[in-house]
DNA sequence: CAAGTTTTGAACTGATCAATCCAAAACACT
DNA sequence: AGTGTTTTGGATTGATCAGTTCAAAACTTG
């Protein structure tokens, strides 16, 4: 009954997506949002309302196909407590590694955007916070079996561990925008894991 | 010979300081430089060459401004290295609760601009790479000074505590500005510290 | 093949961007 | 006071910004 599009909309997210997490917001223009997904000007704000819309869609599809990556690891009924954290930094070493354009980290869309948007943009704020709700309660939990299997003996409230060890993330992706190479990270995680067993 | 300045060089730099610190550099204008340090456009691109330059300088500032205070206690003679690592905490929380303008946290300017313009800001990275080495070389010292007075009892490698308590300065400041409290932040440096006496 | 609807590209909008220009004002020095 | 130099404000530059408009193209459906 009428002309059928001929691209992809979750494709062209995809793209956009990765502009922002290259850029950053306020440096990406819809010029290179329009190089970036192929589409034209037209094509973009008709299927997206805004830049500023495009960016929340971007937003939320990283932050949803990140969720189920590390959910996937925190929730293993195969690991221990400690192994399932363990885990989710290897995967996020792991996802960092294959993050690196030009030799250089692109760190993490969720950080990246507490930093630069957390202060002014409120629709964003509202997500980032609902995001480390969700993954503090993940590592809470995940916490919580460790120290009933034993394999986490530190007597920390569970809830305290959760924000250092989702701090420690951050601390992560900051170094190696920094320039810290691998083993640098994993230098890292070592002693981050020693408060663990303390 | 000539008309003088009716403006305080440095003062203007602080506002524009700030003012990049507030925003970031991208969505700071040279109206909002204007603005902040109530020069006119003329003052500023006689005193800074451009937008990029006057930047450079304010982040310069702000390194040289911190890293006093920071070097200040973590080479403090008269306490522990555990105590100055502490005393190195403490004071990024007090400096982070000095600087909540409606309530959030500005964060930390050389993380803001790690994430922001290290990847693509050549100059940038350069001043922020340096920045690290030294405060890294600092934590070293600290943590390599704790040992031998007893109050870090970890076998790690001091520079591998070095990296891991950078990082978690690291971690403070993005948590901070993604809403987290007093509260939470004291917490995630209590179990930071753990990992030092593992 | 024709009618109806949507997509699409390209031109265009007004606003704002960083940066420059210039003349008038303001001061130091003689 | 007069001369020389610098500062300063305001107008202005060309580029780029996000977003709109519109007619032609493209496709489905009958």
């Amino acid at each position: 009954m009428a002309r059928p599009r001929t691209f992809d909309e979750e494709r062209a997210l995809d793209a956009a997506m990765r502009t922002f997490w290259e850029k950053g917001y306020e440096a990406t223009s819809t010029q290179d949002l329009c190089a970036a997904t192929g589409l034209g000007r037209s094509s973009i704000y008709n299927t997206f309302k805004s830049k500023h819309d495009l960016f929340r869609r971007a937003l939320h599809r990283y932050m949803t196909t990140m969720n189920a990556r590390q959910l996937a690891v925190l929730e293993d009924p195969g690991l221990s407590g400690g192994d399932r954290i363990r885990a989710l930094f290897a995967l996020v070493l792991d996802g960092d590694a294959q993050n690196r354009p030009g030799g250089r980290s692109l760190g993490c869309l969720t950080v990246n955007t507490t930093v630069e948007l957390a202060g002014r943009d409120a629709a964003a704020a509202g997500m980032l916070e609902r995001d480390t709700a969700g993954r503090l309660a993940a590592l809470r939990a995940a916490v919580e079996a460790g120290r009933r299997d034993g394999s986490i003996t530190s007597t920390r409230d569970a809830g305290d561990l959760a924000r250092f060890l989702n701090a420690t993330v951050a601390g992560l992706r900051v170094s190696a925008q920094g320039g810290a190479d691998r083993a640098a990270l994993e230098a890292i995680v070592t002693v981050a894991l020693d408060a663990l067993t303390g």
